[in-house]
DNA sequence: GGGCGATGTCATGTC
DNA sequence: ATGACATGACATCGC
């Protein structure tokens, strides 16, 4: 079920992409407000009201333990994890709304009016939780828990948005600021630096147009949550009129770069290349990657490449390029399975609180967004809190170059109707990125189709935003791991820890997730057990095998620590040890397994022979009818035919010491007793059956460790493989950077290139090239394009270096 | 009554 | 050679 839940929400969610992709608004706010309990079960799945069977899992998390799945604690628990995690938050910058606040905020500053005019449907189509909430009054934040990832979202709880969004009391606190009626004097003063942000970065009041974010609403409300998330990225950049990454001037319509804008340009004549790339080269951190990267020869790129005052004209549009989606589509698959990874582990990882303290960890600015994308991992689409965190951010301008901030102004009131898309996250030509020599390659990346839909890159964003944007994302990535990592091996083990020194072992085995065998017994193995090298010999030497001297002393012990123990392989927690507690469970009452290979029954008869043995095996099933048994009847039930045998046989000593006394003192007790032969046999065998006994035991318990290490190496990889996911998001994300800062600052040189005669090259004729000597070259693109492949021997205008 | 898991036992191989 | 151990296969038991 949750299979087909998933793949109905993802087939969901891609059909409407498709449909927004092709024009068609897909308002799934009315279907989900429309309380289609099938429906919206299905992609959000079933409310606590309904069913809680999800919550089964929560047994396993820090949090939910003890919580009986159909407690109605739950939505105690549910709210004290969300007022919790409200705490956690206080050290983070980070308005308490969700992203619906922010549209709030720019909704009402069009309006120039208090925060009141916000429109709900629109946003609470980008959220699903929120969805949820707004019809749904009554559902309680368990309900989140049938998105079929509970635990992923609660554990990542950097996502108390998403908890508050769906929480009733979280729309009370936060959804109602949905409602625009409970704006704190905070948020209405946040609202008011963020407008005063916008004003002062250029941004008039008519960017926000009520039409124009309309229109863009609709694009934001594709249910992609990436999609959304790249236009609310497009539009706070573009709110704010500047590309925040401070290098370049963007055309608002085109996304094309604008170097005449560049105030003061004009009056500089033939600024030397050298000095240009000087400059470059001094405000381009390269970092690692340090030399200046080899220029890439993008033909198509190049060949838009126009960025010219006169023309304005769009480039972006002019390519489109199916790369970048293949590799758009790649990220996603990527994200996908990240999300699948997360959904697989839900079951086996625990909630671990300590995921959100490691939340609270992460930088301030991106604790929030990374809630949200966990909101979204959850199978909800979206998420747009960003901008508001965005919005927020303290002088993020002042991570712009400084050469750049005179441009600011200028820029920032371009008009634009359309979201300026800057630079490429072309994963595929990164590889091509550093290759060849046209610089034009790297400065000028293909723009990427609008509709794309890319988590990792949202190229459009300025730098800092989307650094801070991008590393959210990625921070939560890695909480994801966190997540999976250390809810696994630390809350979880610390867990069933717990879990063996109480007595519900058997009770949790028992809504023990069948997704997640391995987790319970993994860390049982590891808490109990261990692996099968080390706590395993200190176990076998504990049976005593090895220790005569134990033997006859330790024997009570035997049983419960002796050798193989199903109950900590299977149970965590069996024991034998204090028979009375298995009365106190009475579903258990009937147990009646065989536990006991290692109880001293024979001993103790040996000792005790006055204690009734039981001579028959019908007798011991009459007793195991009557399910009155008593202590001794227990005994009795297990004493092995062996034992009876040897009580037959009326031999001596116990069975433990047959079995378990070294050879030497096994012959001295032989010789000290005059046997019959048929009682040596029947001692030998008894030894032999014994030690085999044991050795089947130790060899059971080693293939099940075997299976466990397996299943524990499973994970790893799988822990691993997000990590080198997350691993490789951020380098595309750092190389796309790179490559919007190089482009950025081939404009600003290239732009301040001028000919003999002082006039500026244009850009559609000539380009900017490096030579295999380190040299710059300026050269003709019909040049560039003819003679790629010889040496440019052309055109030696400006040389540098 | 059969399936299934846990356990015991045997046969065999290895050290 | 012998004992201890490992392990696959099968049997038994109880649910």
């Amino acid at each position: 079920m949750l299979y087909l839940k998933k793949y109905f929400t993802e087939g969901l969610i891609q059909f409407t992409i498709l449909l927004s992709l092709i024009g068609v608004r897909v308002d799934v706010d009315t279907y989900l407000n429309n309380q289609l309990p099938p429906l919206r079960e299905i992609i959000l799945g079933p409310s606590s009201a309904y069913t809680q069977t999800q919550f089964h899992n929560l047994r396993n998390t820090l949090d939910g333990y003890g919580i009986h799945p159909k407690s109605v604690d739950l939505d105690h628990f549910f709210t004290t994890r969300r007022l919790l995690n409200q705490v956690r938050q206080l050290d983070r910058l980070s308005v308490p709304s969700t992203e619906l606040n922010t549209w709030l905020v720019h909704r009402d500053s069009e309006t120039v009016v208090s925060p009141s005019s916000q429109s709900g449907p629109s946003i609470t189509l980008e959220n699903g939780a929120g969805l949820e909430d707004v019809n749904n009054p009554d559902a309680t934040p368990a309900m989140r828990g049938g998105s079929g990832a509970p635990e992923s979202t609660y554990n990542l709880n950097a996502a108390d948005s998403s908890l508050g969004a769906v929480a009733p009391e979280g729309n009370q606190e936060q959804g109602g600021r949905d409602g625009n009626d409970d704006l704190t004097k905070e948020d209405i003063d946040l609202i008011d630096i963020l407008w005063r942000q916008d004003i002062d970065l250029g941004a008039g009041r008519e960017v926000f147009n009520y039409s124009n974010r309309q229109k863009e609403n609709e694009e934001e409300q594709k249910p992609n949550p990436h999609e959304s998330k790249d236009g609310n990225e497009e539009q706070e950049s573009w709110r704010n009129g500047v590309n925040l990454q401070g290098v370049q001037p963007v055309d608002g319509e085109t996304g094309e770069s604008i170097p005449e804008q560049l105030p003061g340009i004009g009056s500089q004549t033939s600024l030397s290349l050298q000095e240009c790339l000087r400059l470059l080269e001094a405000t381009f951190p390269f970092g690692e990657e340090s030399e200046f990267p080899a220029p890439v020869v993008n033909r198509e790129i190049v060949s838009n490449e126009a960025p010219s005052t006169s023309q304005g004209l769009p480039l972006a549009p002019l390519l489109p390029s199916a790369e970048p989606q293949l590799d758009l589509e790649q990220q996603w698959q990527d994200i996908m399975a990240i999300m699948e990874l997360q959904a697989m582990e839900v079951n086996n990882t625990s909630v671990p609180t300590n995921s959100s303290s490691v939340n609270g960890t992460t930088g301030t600015v991106e604790s929030n967004t990374v809630g949200n994308f966990e909101l979204s991992t959850g199978s909800t689409p979206v998420n747009q809190d960003v901008s508001l965190h965005q919005a927020s951010l303290p002088s993020c301008s002042q991570d712009f170059p400084q050469i750049f901030n005179p441009q600011l102004d200028s820029i920032s009131i371009t008009p634009r109707t359309t979201l300026p898309r800057l630079s490429s996250s072309n994963s595929s030509n990164i590889n091509s990125t550093f290759g060849t020599t046209n610089l034009t390659g790297i400065f000028l990346p293909p723009h990427i189709n609008s509709s794309s839909n890319n988590i990792t890159s949202t190229p459009i964003l300025p730098d800092p935003f989307s650094t801070l944007l991008e590393e959210s994302m990625l921070d939560e990535i890695s909480l994801l791991d966190l997540a999976m990592e250390e809810g696994f091996s630390q809350a979880q083990a610390s867990q069933l820890e717990d879990e063996l020194d109480s007595d519900s072992g058997l009770s949790l085995d028992s809504s023990h997730s069948p997704a997640s065998p391995s987790s319970s017994e993994t860390s049982c193995s590891s808490a109990a057990s261990s692996s099968s090298t080390s706590a395993t010999f200190s176990e076998e030497g504990a049976v005593g095998y090895s220790t005569d001297s134990e033997v006859t002393t330790v024997e009570p012990e035997e049983g419960a620590v002796g050798g193989y123990q199903p109950g900590y392989s299977k149970l965590c927690r069996m024991s034998y040890q204090d028979p009375s507690q298995f009365h106190s469970l009475p579903h258990l009452d009937s147990i009646s397994h065989n536990h006991t290979y290692n109880l001293p029954l024979s001993s103790a008869f040996a000792e005790h022979p006055e204690l009734p043995i039981p001579t028959g095996k019908k007798n011991v099933r009459d007793k195991h009818n009557s399910k009155l048994q008593t202590h001794q009847d227990l005994l009795d039930k297990h004493a092995s035919r062996d034992e009876r045998r040897a009580r037959a046989m009326k031999i001596p000593f116990s069975n433990e010491k047959i079995i378990n006394l070294p050879v030497e003192e096994f012959n001295e007790l032989l010789a000290k007793h005059h046997l019959s032969e048929p009682q040596l046999a029947l001692i030998r065998d008894i030894r032999r059956r014994g030690k085999n006994k044991m050795a089947a035991q130790n060899c059971r318990k080693r293939k099940l460790d075997t299976i466990i290490n397996l299943e524990q190496g499973v994970h790893d990889l799988r822990r691993d493989k997000a990590r080198l996911l997350k691993e490789k998001m951020e380098f595309i994300r750092s190389i796309r950077q790179m490559k919007q800062k190089v482009q950025s600052l081939y404009q600003e040189v290239f732009s301040q290139l001028r000919d003999e005669e002082g006039r500026p090259y244009p850009p559609s004729e000539y380009s900017l090239q490096y030579s295999a000597d380190g040299s710059v070259l300026i050269m003709p693109r019909c040049v560039t394009t003819a003679e790629q492949n010889r040496k440019p021997e052309k055109k030696q205008k400006d040389k540098k270096k």
